[in-house]
DNA sequence: GAACTAATTAACTATCTAGTGAGTTATGTC
DNA sequence: GACATAACTCACTAGATAGTTAATTAGTTC
């Protein structure tokens, strides 16, 4: 990848320069250290590497980011606005209550296995006791929607009298994350283990409709509802 | 610690040397370096600091287990060894389907719970890819007993009539250890993004009855069973 | 008690790695 | 078009780190 990739379209507005481009460089470094401390964790990925895997140099990434750690804050934080981006354009308060979390499962379930990355970054980060994403601003605000979306869903069941009313929407929430985040950070170990693949095309459309049933049996379970 | 230690009790048989034990000196090392590797990854532990910790020099680890990667992969065998040791204590076979499955899920909880290290190793494996799990010896076997446990339970509730038929002990136990994984090992993600300790005291009773209540509503679920 | 070998010690090294010093160039501003 | 400064380049370094060389000592065997 050359610096000057983007002067292909010139007949833009103001289009991208040649020479000089903070943001991209940014951007640049941003992506490439995702990448790399996805793969590598936060011990495990060495600066001059990233350095290398850039479009600039490593001077670069220690004049925008500090030093290594101001680096992986930098890529945490990009990694969970990313993800809450995707998360916001899930609209599902048109559905029924039971159809509502079946879809709220299911998005979850497509949604982890489309950013292995991200899971990744989640395992690493908590391997690191979470002493860098404390750090990040505002991450509790961004995770909000999420569970905001949940509890009209849970208290529109509960008021239809077809959900259970002893649980709340984080239980539900870190049910449905346990289960979709596990099937992806630890399918290494499980197939190890036992020799299959939580990951598999042949496994996928039972255990993308297992959580849904799962979560449903318990909300509806009778004599609780 | 010094080495001398164990000559408390001379009146035993051939009780322990002073100078010289091989045994003692490789356990030494493996319990000082799963302590590590669980608190700082591989990648991130230290041989030197392994070294430190041990009542013997860094030359003996080397001389014991070849390099870093050997070393590990030590550990992690003996973390499942033992992880195993202590599972194939449980007995469920004498209860009721139904209870056997909310024992099993409970048991699970506990124990996960009573082993973060273990977690941890769990988790810096899986971001390691499984390189290292997928060459300890016999591991699937040492898996098969808690499966048959499991898979003998749901048999019986399913003959029983009690219990949906299309799921299998994989399954389950997938369900169980992922919610009970995820408690232990995203506790601190999870605290970061909800302000909500999955692993207080507080909120341990619900969590380890709503396990329970998950997988029994699922496998009696209405209409399948 | 001599010979043998497993266990252990101490000092050493090549390489890697995060981080920096110091200067250069492009670009917007007046 | 001189000036200021943000963006960038290149060469360098102190210290950390995995791994080694080589000699020594404690038990074991006969």
């Amino acid at each position: 990848m050359t610096r000057s990739e983007t002067t292909g379209a010139p007949a833009e507005k103001q289009a991208a320069k040649r020479t000089r481009n903070p943001e991209k460089t940014r951007e640049n470094i941003l992506k490439v250290a995702m990448t790399e401390f996805a793969d590598k964790g936060l011990t495990g990925a060495r600066i001059d590497e990233i350095a290398a895997k850039t479009a600039t140099t490593k001077r670069m990434l220690y004049y925008y980011f500090g030093d290594k750690d101001g680096l992986y804050r930098a890529v945490l934080q990009r990694a969970y606005e990313e993800i809450r981006y995707e998360e916001s354009q899930l609209d599902v308060d048109h559905l029924e209550p039971a159809e509502a979390i079946r879809a709220l499962a299911e998005l979850t379930f497509d949604h982890h296995e489309a950013h292995p990355d991200f899971i990744r970054l989640v395992a690493i980060e908590n391997t690191n006791r979470g002493v860098n994403l404390v750090q990040a601003e505002g991450l509790p605000e961004t995770q909000a929607p999420a569970i905001r979306t949940l509890d009209r869903i849970l208290q529109r069941g509960q008021d239809a009298g077809i959900f259970r009313t002893d649980t709340t929407a984080l239980d539900i929430h870190m049910l449905i994350s346990s289960y979709c985040v596990f099937r992806v950070a630890n399918r290494y170990t499980f197939k190890a283990l036992f020799d299959w693949d939580l990951t598999g095309a042949e496994n996928r459309p039972h255990l993308r409709a297992m959580i849904g049933d799962v979560v449903l049996a318990y909300l509806q379970q009778p004599g609780k509802v």
